[in-house]
DNA sequence: CGGAAGGTTCGATGGCGGTCGTACCATGAA
DNA sequence: TTCATGGTACGACCGCCATCGAACCTTCCG
């Protein structure tokens, strides 16, 4: 948006502590997001964008990685025309113990 | 609503086993609604309706406690006119464990 | 240098949910 | 029985957010 032509890709990241519980909650609360961060979880590692199984439209999966990386819950960076995702699971079980493994082992049981 | 006139006043729960993830963390995703429960959880026990800390209004706060009380998170009774609330902190746990733990003790943390 | 693949941005839209005020109901006390 | 209290039901409003399609931008590969 503010990025001028020509710039290598770049993507921002808050630090953890810059990120309030009802950010994460309402990432978290969104029924697509929370499948992202299942596979995420589940991947283990890093995972391309275009490799998640979701019933949304390309457009709208980028809206869900942004509130995603805004609510401090993914981390992302460019290799190639490639994007790649991954959990920041420590950081945020330093920040919100218990929280993210909670919701995650809930969603696998549910599923 | 169906209630015909003259008839006790009960509110009806749903069993854990009945309550998605989906319908738990949308209702701790409100920020009022964390605030009542945080207020439960530092509470202990039964807490009046009427003594809730909250910036809304009756009716909206009546529309809180629904919305808690249909995801299971609260149990509620009457007593004479007066409505008491409770946490379903047990139940919870046993249906998504550390779920609440780690909701509560954020807030607590960030209060 | 094309061109294709992978994502993003933009604008528009639709629906849901939080909010309120008011009217109402049940209970207990005077 | 009447009143006050505590809470609910209802209807309306408003703003936000998930969603989409289309246009666009980067990067890599022929």
């Amino acid at each position: 948006m503010a990025r001028p032509r020509t710039t290598p890709r770049t993507v921002e990241h808050p630090d953890l502590s810059e990120v309030t519980l009802q950010q994460v909650l309402e990432a978290l609360a969104d029924p697509v997001r929370r499948m992202v961060v299942s596979q995420l979880a589940r991947a283990g590692g890093d995972k391309g964008c275009g490799s998640f199984d979701t019933p949304v439209s390309d457009s709208t999966l980028t809206h869900h990685f942004n509130v995603l990386r805004e609510a401090g819950v993914i981390r992302q960076h460019y290799r190639g025309t490639t994007k790649l995702n991954s959990l920041r699971a420590d950081e945020l079980e330093a920040r919100f113990p218990g929280l993210l493994d909670a919701v995650v082992t809930a969603a696998e049981a549910e599923a």
